[in-house]
DNA sequence: CCCCGATGTTACATGCAAAG
DNA sequence: CTTTGCATGTAACATCGGGG
């Protein structure tokens, strides 16, 4: 069809008759074509993609706040350069800065944590418009006193000042959900306080442990046949009901001389964690299922130096990695473990397994002989990406980034010294170490911490 | 429309080895 | 066995162009 130079009007009219002609031809076709479709099966239809699963978003670093901010600007004064280019200005200008400036971002970036928009942001709103942020989702209140709460209700919250240290606060909620146990999600809170300076936006009450001070609304029915009960949780019951499923996890799981066999690091951190005298460094989360150390260096100050022998905050970190405590994501300082609850009995405990590296003798040589029996371990275990050990990472391996980073196997030489050495990518990463150094100590790890204890 | 690459930094997770 | 230091890997951040 090319090689016939086919030439049409304006308005996509052929002119001439061989024109004409190829117009029947081609519409002939065009006709034949949705006739066949017609009869035909329907295309098979392409596999449903993979349900994404919701990400967390981190804590944004100060760079991505500073490139952030400066991007725009450097592409405005220099529009010629690629992507790329621009990716290495920031860089450039970002090594420039002094160490009060970088902590400049950092503080932007606390603020964006606390205290919502920071000043950056604002002044960021002015270049990129901000997409609405989400409703945030209905917060989850624990509830003790022992009165009844149903759905819908309108009840009066005050938080506990005895165990919290905080100052009493009182809040208006509307129950919207009953959980069951002894909790159940609450929005709309408002402060009703005297002291107008402790006032908290609507949908922020928060964390540790509130009680209810009078219903102020019962939405539903009165005489007790509430939604709630389809859970069967009955909040003046709750005790009881915690007390009879407690008794029931003991028959099926008879202590005996299982709590014997916990570990010493977990009883004291139980202890520690639900004792009331170190509730101003570390407590539990609302839900019990994870610990939370508001005040790392009182923490460090108080708990570590007396309950854990010359532990650190970062060798404390450690040892609760070893022993399968994993991060609360975007929560700083919260820790969590399937097994270790405010509700966990001893045989529980006993029950977290503490990951040692191989010590004794015999560990080592049963490590050696395996490896000497398949000696593709060691290469795969550098083969196999750690996300796919991992199983919460993603399953492709990093993509190139991590190809790259992968050593060559032994059939192409990778003998002696690591792959790494021979590109030079150990020298930068020496580089790394030692401006790694320089960086302001961080209490939680990674960067030089000072032994608090 | 979706995915990938490029850019530098940070936080986090984990393995290994050494010392006590 | 406990504690610690060091090394390493990975994901995430924002943004644009290019390719399928």
């Amino acid at each position: 069809l090319a090689s016939q130079q086919v030439r049409w009007a304006p308005g996509g009219i052929p002119r001439h008759a061989e024109d004409l002609e190829l117009t029947r031809v081609l519409e002939q076709s065009r006709l034949e074509a949705e006739a066949s479709t017609d009869t035909m099966l329907p295309p098979p239809r392409k596999p449903d993609k993979p349900i994404k699963v919701a990400k967390i978003k981190p804590i944004a670093s100060p760079y991505t706040n500073f490139c952030k901010f400066e991007r725009p600007q450097i592409v405005q004064s220099n529009p010629s350069l690629a992507s790329n280019e621009v990716g290495r200005a920031l860089g450039a200008a970002w090594g420039k800065l002094s160490l009060a400036q970088k902590a400049s971002y950092k503080q932007e970036n606390q603020d964006q944590c606390d205290n919502g928009p920071s000043a950056l942001q604002l002044k960021m709103a002015r270049v990129v418009t901000p997409r609405p942020k989400p409703k945030p989702p209905p917060r989850r209140h624990q509830v003790y006193g022992g009165m009844r709460v149903t759905e819908g209700a309108t009840v009066k919250l005050k938080r506990s000042a005895e165990r919290s240290g905080w100052a009493p606060q009182q809040l208006i909620v509307n129950v919207t959900r009953i959980r069951g146990g002894d909790t159940f999600d609450a929005v709309g809170a408002c402060p009703i306080v005297d002291d107008e300076d402790a006032s908290e936006p609507p949908g922020l009450v928060s964390e540790p442990l509130a009680s209810i001070e009078k219903v102020l609304d019962d939405g539903s029915d009165q005489d007790g046949d509430h939604d709630g009960d389809q859970d069967g949780f009955e909040p003046e019951r709750a005790p009881v009901q915690a007390r009879e499923q407690d008794d029931q996890d003991d028959e099926l799981e008879p202590t005996g001389s299982a709590a014997a066999f916990a570990s010493p690091f977990l009883t004291k951190l139980f202890e520690v964690v639900s004792s009331q005298a170190t509730d101003h460094a570390i407590i539990w989360s609302i839900r019990g299922d994870s610990i939370v150390i508001g005040d790392p260096e009182a923490f460090a100050r108080d708990v570590l130096s007396a309950c854990f022998d010359h532990l650190s905050l970062r060798a404390f970190v450690r040892e609760l990695h070893r022993h399968g405590f994993r991060k609360r994501a975007l929560a700083r300082g919260q820790f969590f473990h399937k097994r270790f609850r405010r509700d966990s009995r001893p045989h529980t405990l006993s029950q977290i397994k503490c990951r040692s590296p191989p010590s004794s003798q015999q560990e080592r040589m049963d490590d050696a002989q395996e490896k000497e029996a398949w000696p593709s371990r060691a290469m795969y275990d550098q083969e196999q990406p750690q996300a796919e050990k991992r199983s919460h990472k993603k399953q492709d391996g990093g993509g190139a980034h991590a190809a790259a980073n992968r050593p060559l196997p032994p059939s192409h030489g990778a003998v002696g010294p690591h792959p790494r050495d021979s590109t030079g990518v150990a020298l930068l990463g020496a580089h790394l170490a030692a401006t790694k150094r320089e960086r302001a100590p961080d209490l939680w790890g990674g960067d030089p911490t000072p032994d608090l204890a």
